[in-house]
DNA sequence: CTGCTCCCTATCGGTATAATAGGAATATCA
DNA sequence: TGATATTCCTATTATACCGATAGGGAGCAG
Protein backbone atom coordinates (compact mmCIF):
# COMPACT_ATOMS: atom_id res chain seq x y z
CA UNK A 1 0.00 0.00 0.00
CA UNK A 2 1.34 3.26 -1.16
CA UNK A 3 0.68 5.69 1.24
CA UNK A 4 -0.05 9.81 1.10
CA UNK A 5 4.72 10.01 1.88
CA UNK A 6 4.86 7.97 -1.58
CA UNK A 7 1.87 10.30 -3.25
CA UNK A 8 2.63 13.53 -2.15
CA UNK A 9 6.47 13.41 -2.92
CA UNK A 10 5.24 12.25 -6.41
CA UNK A 11 3.11 15.13 -7.02
CA UNK A 12 5.68 17.81 -5.33
CA UNK A 13 8.34 16.17 -8.13
CA UNK A 14 6.29 16.69 -10.72
CA UNK A 15 4.98 20.27 -9.59
CA UNK A 16 8.75 21.07 -10.10
CA UNK A 17 9.55 19.15 -13.05
CA UNK A 18 6.34 21.03 -15.04
CA UNK A 19 7.43 24.48 -13.85
CA UNK A 20 10.89 23.95 -15.20
CA UNK A 21 12.08 26.99 -13.58
CA UNK A 22 15.56 27.40 -13.27
CA UNK A 23 15.41 28.90 -9.78
CA UNK A 24 14.03 28.09 -6.59
CA UNK A 25 10.44 27.15 -6.13
CA UNK A 26 9.24 27.69 -2.59
CA UNK A 27 7.08 25.45 -1.26
CA UNK A 28 4.13 27.11 -0.25
CA UNK A 29 3.27 27.70 -4.24
CA UNK A 30 3.50 23.85 -4.42
CA UNK A 31 1.35 23.33 -1.44
CA UNK A 32 -0.84 25.50 -2.95
CA UNK A 33 -1.00 24.30 -6.30
CA UNK A 34 -1.34 20.38 -4.54
CA UNK A 35 -3.59 21.21 -2.16
CA UNK A 36 -1.44 19.53 0.50
CA UNK A 37 -0.38 20.92 4.07
CA UNK A 38 3.41 23.14 3.80
CA UNK A 39 4.10 21.89 7.07
CA UNK A 40 3.12 18.12 5.81
CA UNK A 41 5.55 18.45 2.59
CA UNK A 42 8.16 19.64 4.72
CA UNK A 43 8.36 16.66 6.31
CA UNK A 44 8.44 14.34 3.28
CA UNK A 45 10.71 16.31 1.20
CA UNK A 46 13.26 16.36 4.01
CA UNK A 47 14.03 12.97 2.84
CA UNK A 48 14.51 14.14 -0.77
CA UNK A 49 16.63 16.82 0.10
CA UNK A 50 19.14 14.58 2.00
CA UNK A 51 19.43 12.15 -0.38
CA UNK A 52 20.04 14.99 -3.01
CA UNK A 53 17.05 14.49 -5.43
CA UNK A 54 16.00 17.93 -4.48
CA UNK A 55 17.94 21.34 -3.53
CA UNK A 56 16.36 23.40 -0.84
CA UNK A 57 17.31 27.02 -0.27
CA UNK A 58 16.94 29.10 2.67
CA UNK A 59 15.64 32.83 2.77
CA UNK A 60 14.32 34.98 0.62
CA UNK A 61 13.95 33.94 -2.96
CA UNK A 62 14.40 30.46 -2.00
CA UNK A 63 12.61 27.25 -2.72
CA UNK A 64 13.34 23.69 -3.46
CA UNK A 65 14.60 22.98 -7.23
CA UNK A 66 15.24 19.68 -8.87
CA UNK A 67 19.15 18.45 -9.19
CA UNK A 68 19.13 16.51 -12.34
CA UNK A 69 16.69 16.58 -15.73
CA UNK A 70 12.80 14.61 -14.93
CA UNK A 71 14.31 12.02 -17.41
CA UNK A 72 16.78 11.25 -14.71
CA UNK A 73 14.62 10.42 -12.07
CA UNK A 74 13.16 7.18 -11.59
CA UNK A 75 9.32 7.30 -9.56
CA UNK A 76 11.01 3.98 -7.66
CA UNK A 77 13.71 6.18 -6.54
CA UNK A 78 11.52 8.83 -5.75
CA UNK A 79 8.91 6.54 -3.68
CA UNK A 80 11.44 4.38 -2.26
CA UNK A 81 13.29 6.99 -0.69
CA UNK A 82 9.73 8.72 0.42
CA UNK A 83 7.22 5.58 1.77
CA UNK A 84 11.10 4.02 3.15
CA UNK A 85 10.65 1.17 0.91
CA UNK A 86 9.30 -0.41 -1.55
CA UNK A 87 9.33 -4.05 -0.75
CA UNK A 88 5.91 -5.06 -0.41
CA UNK A 89 6.60 -8.00 2.02
CA UNK A 90 8.54 -8.31 5.29
CA UNK A 91 10.47 -11.84 4.54
CA UNK A 92 11.69 -9.04 1.49
CA UNK A 93 12.82 -5.56 3.67
CA UNK A 94 15.93 -5.18 2.78
CA UNK A 95 17.84 -6.11 6.19
CA UNK A 96 15.19 -8.00 7.14
CA UNK A 97 16.76 -11.33 9.30
CA UNK A 98 15.65 -14.23 6.79
CA UNK A 99 12.59 -15.84 8.13
CA UNK A 100 13.46 -19.38 9.10
CA UNK A 101 11.10 -21.27 7.24
CA UNK A 102 12.24 -19.45 3.78
CA UNK A 103 14.01 -22.75 2.54
CA UNK A 104 10.47 -24.43 2.84
CA UNK A 105 8.01 -21.81 1.94
CA UNK A 106 6.01 -22.28 -0.75
CA UNK A 107 5.07 -18.88 -1.48
CA UNK A 108 8.27 -17.24 -1.16
CA UNK A 109 9.35 -17.15 -4.67
CA UNK A 110 6.06 -15.80 -5.72
CA UNK A 111 6.73 -12.81 -3.55
CA UNK A 112 10.37 -12.83 -4.87
CA UNK A 113 8.81 -12.29 -8.22
CA UNK A 114 6.20 -9.90 -7.20
CA UNK A 115 8.87 -7.76 -5.28
CA UNK A 116 10.96 -8.16 -8.91
CA UNK A 117 7.71 -7.01 -11.03
CA UNK A 118 7.33 -3.60 -8.42
CA UNK A 119 10.47 -2.79 -8.69
CA UNK A 120 10.87 -2.75 -12.47
CA UNK A 121 8.12 -1.30 -13.12
CA UNK A 122 8.63 1.81 -10.76
CA UNK A 123 12.35 2.09 -11.77
CA UNK A 124 11.64 1.47 -15.47
CA UNK A 125 9.52 4.83 -14.98
CA UNK A 126 10.68 8.29 -14.40
CA UNK A 127 9.54 11.68 -14.07
CA UNK A 128 9.26 12.40 -17.59
CA UNK A 129 7.46 10.28 -18.54
CA UNK A 130 4.62 10.82 -15.65
CA UNK A 131 4.72 14.20 -17.43
CA UNK A 132 3.61 13.07 -20.27
CA UNK A 133 1.20 10.67 -19.26
CA UNK A 134 -1.31 13.44 -18.99
CA UNK A 135 -4.83 12.26 -20.25
CA UNK A 136 -4.79 13.62 -23.28
CA UNK A 137 -6.96 17.20 -24.00
CA UNK A 138 -9.97 15.99 -26.32
CA UNK A 139 -9.31 17.71 -29.85
CA UNK A 140 -13.30 17.95 -29.55
CA UNK A 141 -15.52 19.68 -27.27
CA UNK A 142 -16.71 17.59 -25.31
CA UNK A 143 -18.94 19.78 -23.43
CA UNK A 144 -20.88 20.61 -26.29
CA UNK B 1 2.57 -4.24 1.92
CA UNK B 2 1.16 -7.56 2.16
CA UNK B 3 0.48 -8.05 5.88
CA UNK B 4 0.62 -11.13 7.60
CA UNK B 5 -3.27 -11.73 7.58
CA UNK B 6 -3.09 -12.04 3.37
CA UNK B 7 0.37 -14.19 4.24
CA UNK B 8 -0.63 -16.66 6.35
CA UNK B 9 -4.17 -17.65 4.62
CA UNK B 10 -1.94 -18.38 1.99
CA UNK B 11 0.06 -20.60 3.83
CA UNK B 12 -2.69 -22.20 5.28
CA UNK B 13 -4.41 -22.96 1.89
CA UNK B 14 -1.11 -24.55 0.65
CA UNK B 15 -0.84 -26.54 3.77
CA UNK B 16 -4.17 -27.94 3.30
CA UNK B 17 -3.79 -28.35 -0.41
CA UNK B 18 -0.49 -30.17 0.40
CA UNK B 19 -2.44 -32.70 3.10
CA UNK B 20 -5.05 -33.36 -0.35
CA UNK B 21 -6.69 -35.36 2.64
CA UNK B 22 -10.60 -35.88 1.92
CA UNK B 23 -11.51 -35.10 5.42
CA UNK B 24 -11.27 -32.31 7.60
CA UNK B 25 -7.80 -31.18 8.86
CA UNK B 26 -8.11 -29.48 12.34
CA UNK B 27 -6.52 -25.97 12.75
CA UNK B 28 -4.26 -26.90 15.48
CA UNK B 29 -2.72 -29.14 12.99
CA UNK B 30 -2.27 -26.93 10.45
CA UNK B 31 -0.92 -24.47 13.18
CA UNK B 32 1.74 -26.56 14.48
CA UNK B 33 2.93 -26.83 10.66
CA UNK B 34 2.89 -23.43 9.93
CA UNK B 35 4.05 -21.96 13.60
CA UNK B 36 1.62 -19.52 13.85
CA UNK B 37 -1.42 -18.89 16.84
CA UNK B 38 -4.24 -21.11 16.30
CA UNK B 39 -6.33 -18.18 17.79
CA UNK B 40 -4.87 -15.86 15.21
CA UNK B 41 -5.78 -18.26 12.48
CA UNK B 42 -9.03 -18.74 13.31
CA UNK B 43 -9.41 -14.96 12.31
CA UNK B 44 -7.84 -14.74 9.73
CA UNK B 45 -9.69 -17.99 7.98
CA UNK B 46 -13.07 -16.87 9.03
CA UNK B 47 -13.62 -14.75 5.77
CA UNK B 48 -12.70 -17.96 3.92
CA UNK B 49 -14.74 -19.76 4.80
CA UNK B 50 -17.73 -16.72 4.54
CA UNK B 51 -16.63 -16.69 1.06
CA UNK B 52 -16.95 -20.49 0.47
CA UNK B 53 -13.27 -20.55 -0.12
CA UNK B 54 -12.99 -23.15 2.69
CA UNK B 55 -15.68 -25.39 4.49
CA UNK B 56 -15.21 -25.56 8.53
CA UNK B 57 -16.77 -28.82 10.21
CA UNK B 58 -17.33 -28.08 14.42
CA UNK B 59 -16.93 -31.13 16.89
CA UNK B 60 -14.66 -34.22 16.76
CA UNK B 61 -13.08 -35.01 13.27
CA UNK B 62 -14.22 -31.40 12.21
CA UNK B 63 -11.77 -28.73 10.79
CA UNK B 64 -11.14 -27.15 7.49
CA UNK B 65 -10.91 -28.07 4.05
CA UNK B 66 -10.80 -27.09 0.21
CA UNK B 67 -14.04 -26.45 -1.52
CA UNK B 68 -12.11 -26.62 -4.67
CA UNK B 69 -9.50 -28.12 -6.37
CA UNK B 70 -6.05 -26.09 -6.28
CA UNK B 71 -6.16 -24.75 -9.26
CA UNK B 72 -9.57 -23.07 -9.12
CA UNK B 73 -8.10 -20.80 -6.29
CA UNK B 74 -6.55 -17.93 -7.58
CA UNK B 75 -4.43 -16.66 -5.49
CA UNK B 76 -5.65 -12.76 -5.87
CA UNK B 77 -8.59 -13.99 -4.36
CA UNK B 78 -7.35 -15.69 -1.62
CA UNK B 79 -5.16 -12.22 -0.66
CA UNK B 80 -7.98 -10.25 -1.61
CA UNK B 81 -10.43 -11.30 0.55
CA UNK B 82 -7.44 -11.79 3.94
CA UNK B 83 -5.97 -7.88 3.13
CA UNK B 84 -9.63 -6.64 2.53
CA UNK B 85 -8.12 -5.09 -0.59
CA UNK B 86 -5.53 -5.67 -3.16
CA UNK B 87 -5.73 -2.21 -4.28
CA UNK B 88 -2.26 -0.57 -3.52
CA UNK B 89 -3.21 3.10 -3.79
CA UNK B 90 -6.62 4.64 -1.83
CA UNK B 91 -7.57 6.47 -5.02
CA UNK B 92 -8.11 3.36 -6.33
CA UNK B 93 -9.85 1.64 -3.26
CA UNK B 94 -13.01 -0.16 -5.09
CA UNK B 95 -15.81 2.35 -3.13
CA UNK B 96 -13.34 5.50 -3.00
CA UNK B 97 -14.96 8.54 -3.51
CA UNK B 98 -13.00 9.95 -6.59
CA UNK B 99 -10.53 12.63 -6.01
CA UNK B 100 -11.03 15.70 -6.41
CA UNK B 101 -7.85 16.07 -8.72
CA UNK B 102 -8.12 12.98 -10.47
CA UNK B 103 -8.67 14.87 -13.92
CA UNK B 104 -5.66 16.56 -13.72
CA UNK B 105 -3.15 13.96 -11.49
CA UNK B 106 -0.18 13.68 -13.50
CA UNK B 107 0.26 9.99 -11.80
CA UNK B 108 -2.94 8.71 -11.61
CA UNK B 109 -2.59 6.85 -14.66
CA UNK B 110 0.68 5.17 -13.72
CA UNK B 111 -1.41 4.40 -10.56
CA UNK B 112 -4.21 2.65 -12.49
CA UNK B 113 -1.47 1.04 -14.35
CA UNK B 114 0.33 -0.58 -11.75
CA UNK B 115 -3.24 -1.50 -10.10
CA UNK B 116 -3.56 -3.66 -13.31
CA UNK B 117 -0.18 -5.32 -12.87
CA UNK B 118 -0.90 -6.47 -9.37
CA UNK B 119 -3.97 -7.83 -10.34
CA UNK B 120 -3.08 -10.00 -13.21
CA UNK B 121 -0.05 -11.27 -11.70
CA UNK B 122 -2.09 -12.52 -8.50
CA UNK B 123 -4.84 -13.59 -10.57
CA UNK B 124 -3.05 -15.17 -12.99
CA UNK B 125 -1.62 -17.80 -10.14
CA UNK B 126 -3.19 -20.05 -8.19
CA UNK B 127 -3.01 -22.77 -5.41
CA UNK B 128 -1.48 -25.21 -7.44
CA UNK B 129 1.00 -23.23 -9.01
CA UNK B 130 2.19 -22.22 -5.78
CA UNK B 131 2.48 -26.20 -5.03
CA UNK B 132 4.36 -26.47 -8.13
CA UNK B 133 6.74 -23.50 -7.24
CA UNK B 134 8.78 -25.28 -4.10
CA UNK B 135 12.41 -24.53 -4.59
CA UNK B 136 14.39 -27.33 -6.33
CA UNK B 137 16.15 -29.30 -4.27
CA UNK B 138 19.69 -29.10 -5.29
CA UNK B 139 20.79 -32.64 -7.26
CA UNK B 140 24.37 -32.00 -6.00
CA UNK B 141 25.27 -31.52 -2.03
CA UNK B 142 25.94 -27.80 -2.06
CA UNK B 143 26.98 -27.75 1.78
CA UNK B 144 30.37 -30.07 0.32
C1' DC C 1 17.79 43.96 10.78
C1' DT C 2 13.65 42.42 8.87
C1' DG C 3 11.25 39.25 6.47
C1' DC C 4 11.27 35.06 3.88
C1' DT C 5 12.16 30.29 3.48
C1' DC C 6 13.93 25.93 4.57
C1' DC C 7 15.12 22.97 8.47
C1' DC C 8 14.54 20.35 12.88
C1' DT C 9 12.09 18.26 16.78
C1' DA C 10 8.15 17.20 19.16
C1' DT C 11 3.47 16.00 19.61
C1' DC C 12 -1.19 14.10 18.69
C1' DG C 13 -5.51 11.65 17.42
C1' DG C 14 -6.88 8.07 14.77
C1' DT C 15 -6.54 3.67 12.78
C1' DA C 16 -4.49 -0.78 11.60
C1' DT C 17 -1.71 -4.66 12.88
C1' DA C 18 -0.89 -8.77 15.30
C1' DA C 19 -2.15 -10.96 18.55
C1' DT C 20 -4.50 -13.01 23.00
C1' DA C 21 -8.53 -14.49 25.69
C1' DG C 22 -12.82 -16.54 27.00
C1' DG C 23 -16.43 -18.81 26.02
C1' DA C 24 -20.65 -20.36 23.01
C1' DA C 25 -22.18 -23.53 19.55
C1' DT C 26 -21.88 -27.84 17.39
C1' DA C 27 -20.50 -32.42 16.21
C1' DT C 28 -18.61 -37.19 17.51
C1' DC C 29 -18.31 -41.06 20.15
C1' DA C 30 -18.65 -43.96 24.01
C1' DT D 1 -26.34 -38.76 28.43
C1' DG D 2 -21.96 -36.89 28.91
C1' DA D 3 -17.09 -36.03 27.79
C1' DT D 4 -14.32 -34.31 24.30
C1' DA D 5 -12.93 -32.05 20.21
C1' DT D 6 -13.40 -28.58 17.22
C1' DT D 7 -15.06 -24.38 14.93
C1' DC D 8 -17.24 -19.98 15.67
C1' DC D 9 -18.03 -15.41 17.82
C1' DT D 10 -16.97 -11.20 20.48
C1' DA D 11 -14.02 -8.54 23.04
C1' DT D 12 -9.60 -6.70 24.51
C1' DT D 13 -4.77 -5.36 24.23
C1' DA D 14 -0.21 -3.49 23.10
C1' DT D 15 2.33 -1.58 19.67
C1' DA D 16 3.24 0.87 15.76
C1' DC D 17 2.25 3.61 11.78
C1' DC D 18 -0.31 7.28 9.31
C1' DG D 19 -1.45 11.84 8.51
C1' DA D 20 -1.04 15.88 10.18
C1' DT D 21 -0.10 20.06 13.24
C1' DA D 22 2.93 23.17 15.94
C1' DG D 23 6.73 26.00 17.34
C1' DG D 24 10.80 27.61 16.74
C1' DG D 25 15.82 27.65 14.92
C1' DA D 26 19.09 28.43 11.04
C1' DG D 27 20.36 30.71 6.99
C1' DC D 28 19.91 34.00 3.20
C1' DA D 29 18.43 38.43 0.65
C1' DG D 30 17.52 43.01 0.39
Amino acid sequence: MISTKGRYALRVMIDLAEQDSDGYVPLNEIAERQEISVKYLEIILKVLVQNGLLEGHRGKGGGYRLTRKPEEYPVGEILELAEGSLSAIACLQPGAQPCRRSVECRALPMWRRFDSLVRNFFYGMTLRDLMEDAEPKPTVDTTA
